[in-house]
DNA sequence: TACGCTTATGAGCATTTACTCATATACTAT
DNA sequence: ATAGTATATGAGTAAATGCTCATAAGCGTA
């Protein structure tokens, strides 16, 4: 319990979870939408999948990460909360501007295979 | 919201809310029913208040400190999610027995006044 | 094979956090 | 008033955390 809020407990990583509340999304589009250092987006995904908030898979040279589907399940109350709440941070609208505009210029590579 | 999950991502600090399900506090009942030092149980319950989780009053010499009703009504979700797991953290069954002891015990001062 | 892109991670550093010890304040009862 | 109890908080220290820079490893394409 204890180290899921240590891992919710930081502003960068609810941002995080808060443009993963729309679906998955690969370590370079957080790195882009979130304006962090690659080194930085790759440890915060990595502290949210260690707790179980976050999964991941590879595709080709990238990692998508999205929320946890059992984490989901077993946290419910916690989930609604989350739900709820990242759509409000302050950060909110301008990360997902970003996140359009990344989109949108087709950051990473432009011509990803569908998976 | 970060400021919340903060004060909630310290261990001492969620024994302390498990032991508040059940009414209010004060400081030295915490201290003792927790095994802490005076000057962290008071600083951890100062800590959880000022993010709004407690509330506190002052009765004689004694600090009351409890779940803060505003913090339940707007936190819903995060409420059920903690009235939930609290009762399952690993030290809840001794930290209650230990509550048990010192109301038996009599405990701060053996004649309170009630209030 | 060679290069570019993506991701993960080691090392070093700065900041934050939690703890202990000491002390100050406030209240009660004798 | 004086002593005892309860609480809050300053100072110093140790540990944890987050950041940057550098580098390594994996994959795809030319």
């Amino acid at each position: 319990m204890v180290d899921i809020f240590k891992a919710l407990a930081e502003e960068s990583r609810l941002r995080i979870l808060s443009l993963l509340l729309e679906g998955e999304l690969c370590v370079c589009e957080i790195e882009a939408c979130l304006r962090m250092t690659q080194s930085n987006a790759s440890r915060h995904l990595a502290a949210l999948k260690k707790c179980g908030i976050l999964e991941s898979y590879k595709n080709a040279q990238w990692t998508y990460y999205k929320m946890n589907d059992a984490f989901i399940q077993q946290n419910k109350g916690l989930w609604e909360h989350l739900k709820d709440r990242l759509k409000v941070l302050p950060s909110y609208l301008l990360d997902c501007e970003e996140y359009r505009k990344c989109k949108a210029q087709g950051l990473c590579r432009q011509n990803k295979k569908p998976h």
